[in-house]
DNA sequence: TGTACATCAGTGAACGCGCGTTCACTGATGTAC
DNA sequence: TGTACATCAGTGAACGCGCGTTCACTGATGTAC
């Protein structure tokens, strides 16, 4: 990856690719180390060969960098789990095959995935207003609570409360997730065992659903 | 805590509760920022109120610092979660006491607990032995597994994996501190609802048993 | 009881490092005439 | 078709900062005689 000694000044109008390079390189960073404080401006400009101070011109600072990229990897993330879920039409085979999605994002991508629920969050300014949380936060989430009422109309599940059913499988899920990253040693069950415990115990799956 | 200008230097023999001095200060620090890297040697001697390199009398790098301070975090927490299950002798109440006071001690110090099982690993040199977990760090797991066998001896679960079930148990009250720790505007159900919905669902505690 | 001295519990200055950010600049590129 | 020039896409040097770590040291304190 000598991209430093490739790469050359992009042609006039097209000086908007860099920001697409600045945040590649900014998610590869974040990929190999795992922690947020390793993407540094410099860092950056490096693997992507430029000077550091090249960045100004499409990030404000530093943590505009970082947001972006969290930004980037919940549409990555989003689209992983809806495509899973796409490929099953039984809202109770859909829902494991969402899950399946979120914990094989998380399996492939520990770091990104750590950026997404782990990430400290940035201490709001005194006397700031709280920005809402951007929908695209929430889109994975929502998919959950859909499939699990789905599931709850075909007879599948025996929840009365569709909405805190499925907190309590996103709790399990992500429990998993980062407890998998970060205990590697652990004697864990098969992440295909785990998952049915999970959902099927927290979603209230009914025993005759499973044929 | 002007505590820099109150320190007076420690008499003949006495040195080493400087020890104690820097491993206090540090995991005031932790608790205060959450973020592992704002330990630095330098902040720590600040707060105790001393220079530096005093500090290298008593920890070999800054590293061994925050070694020490999970280890400590790691017995108080099991403390905590021991206390609580010790106050009930039913297996299934001591089950939830047990795992009710693991959401306690994560929601009362969020970062001391993050500091248990989100810590970055360190990765291995090359060629190094991996070192072996040390019980310190698997004391609580094993609480679980024994009370959550105890459940099902005393007809209150319907587990045939004990192990695999409390794996599942840990997963979720993991899951549910940490998230509830990183996103506070989330509309979580009671803590007690989560907690039955997370140790019910995932330890097969079989309905006539809770009257 | 007095005193020389070893030891203990630290200090202060300095090192080189990488960082975020600023500033004045440069040189290629497209365009107006 | 040629050329002056505005603009774009960056660069290079410099700033002050806090960091981990090293080194030679200091001054109080207890102890051997």
């Amino acid at each position: 990856m000598t991209e430093s000694a490739m790469r050359e000044r992009n042609r006039r109008g097209e000086g908007s690719r860099l920001r697409e390079d600045i945040l590649d390189a900014a998610a590869e960073l974040l990929d190999a180390s795992g922690n947020e404080q390793d993407v540094t401006l410099r860092a950056v400009a490096r693997r992507v060969g430029i000077s550091a101070p090249s960045i100004y011109a499409h990030f404000p600072d530093r943590e505009a960098i970082v947001e972006a990229v969290v930004d980037a990897a919940f549409l990555e993330f989003n689209e992983a789990i809806a495509a899973e879920a796409a490929t099953e039409t039984d809202p109770l085979r859909r829902l494991h095959a969402g899950c399946s999605g979120y914990l094989k994002f998380a399996a492939e991508r520990p770091n990104r995935y750590r950026l997404l629920f782990q990430r400290r969050m940035i201490p709001t300014p005194e006397g700031s207003v709280q920005r809402p949380v951007p929908t695209l936060r929430t889109d994975g989430f929502r998919l959950l609570v859909d499939t699990l009422a789905d599931c709850v109309e075909a007879g599948a599940s025996s929840s009365t409360d569709p909405f805190a059913d499925a907190a309590a499988i996103w709790v399990g899920m992500h429990g998993f997730a980062t407890l998998r990253a970060e205990l590697c040693d652990f004697p864990w069950p098969p992440s295909q065992d785990m998952l049915t415990r999970i959902v099927d115990g927290l979603g209230r799956i009914t025993t005759q659903s499973r044929g």
